[in-house]
DNA sequence: TGGATCAGTGAACGTGCGTACACTGAAACT
DNA sequence: AGTTTCAGTGTACGCACGTTCACTGATCCA
């Protein structure tokens, strides 16, 4: 790659960085054009040559943190213990991820309802897709192959609003308490063996 | 009471009004104090006789809120119906009561993550005590009432946060889509049904 | 090597903001 | 009736904002 793309890229990335960090204290919604050039260290009118306006650098961090969730989730299908109780499994590894995305995650549930209307809508429209991307793994497995589709779909639902909710509580965690991380773990799992159960009783 | 002072009162209402209505489209966090002073139609000098400044405004619509959804949920335990079909009746309620009280609702969904950091503990907080009041009514419940403080209190908060999501659902909903409002009422009232029967496993 | 490209600069603009201050005039008190 | 109180006014200020425009100088290509 030519000298003088990479350092384009390189300033793009500086000020995604500079855009998220700073949403992290005051919310993405608030945060002016000029405060992101300045954490970014570029003079305001440089921003517009990676970026029209504030919206279109919002659905860039909207685009990111959906593609962090994503590699999360694919590498946490790789691991062999999720499929062996995938409850456990799946309570831990949102929390660990989570963890250690805490920028991305707290925008997305930051924004997803407090955020301008565009950045709104395009959150909504991810975790749908999210949503159906689920269901087609929930659908595979052992109990639920027999599900109606909608019932698929709703369980998958479910699960979303559960994670979002999850998620935030992490998000929100103050560091170095293991005692909160862990009651949030546990809490998850429950949630998870509830709605199963649930299910299950539901068809008899 | 003298007619200054009911003036006086009439003024702040007409402030908290239309800092409600303002924050419905842009979010409490983004409007000014101009904007709010114009919309209530006094001068922005005179907001100072009623507020220190947009937080305590802000801590004012909290209180404002969470008053409306006490006197929902009392309005709701009057009627002799919730205790015929808890589950029937709470759903019902929730949709009804969210409807028409978007703008209290909207307001607290909103800025309990978007929100400044104040407000945002406020409302956090009044959550807090909401869990801990309806895990007092739930504990008196039939089925309910040989489970274990934990237990209750976990259910509560688990009933609080579907409340809140399902909330949010209602807020977002466009209006005169009767076929959307019965999908979230069977959403919620499923949602409900679920976490009881899984109680119920839970413990044999 | 010399001209074209273009990421980043720097000055300037109009605007809306929060807040200060001195004010006014009707209601309330004595 | 005369005085005090105080909710609301009007002006003025300095500041940060988004956006414009002409610019510079290193990288790229012929």
């Amino acid at each position: 790659m030519p000298a003088r793309q990479a350092q384009k890229e390189r300033t793009r990335e500086a000020i995604l960085a500079a855009a998220l960090e700073l949403s992290q204290s005051q919310g993405f919604a608030q945060i002016s054009l000029r405060q992101v050039a300045r954490q970014a260290g570029v003079v305001p009118t440089a921003f517009y040559r990676h970026f029209e306006s504030m919206d279109e650098l919002g659905l860039a961090l909207v685009e990111q943190s959906f593609a962090t969730l994503r590699r999360m989730i694919r590498d946490a299908q790789r691991d062999p213990n999720v499929f062996a109780n995938i409850i456990d499994a799946a309570a831990e590894v949102l929390v660990e991820a989570v963890k250690q995305n805490k920028a991305h995650f707290g925008f997305v549930s930051r924004e997803r309802v407090g955020g301008s209307p565009v950045v709104r809508q395009a959150i909504r429209h991810e975790l749908d897709l999210f949503v159906s991307e689920l269901a087609v793994v929930l659908a595979r497995l052992p109990n639920i192959e027999t599900w109606s589709t909608e019932d698929v779909q709703m369980v998958s639902r479910l699960f979303v609003r559960n994670m979002v909710s999850n998620a935030e509580e992490v998000v929100e965690m103050p560091d170095g308490r293991p005692d909160l991380e862990e009651q949030i773990k546990e809490g998850a799992r429950r949630q998870m063996r509830l709605i199963v159960l649930g299910f299950k009783e539901w068809r008899s």
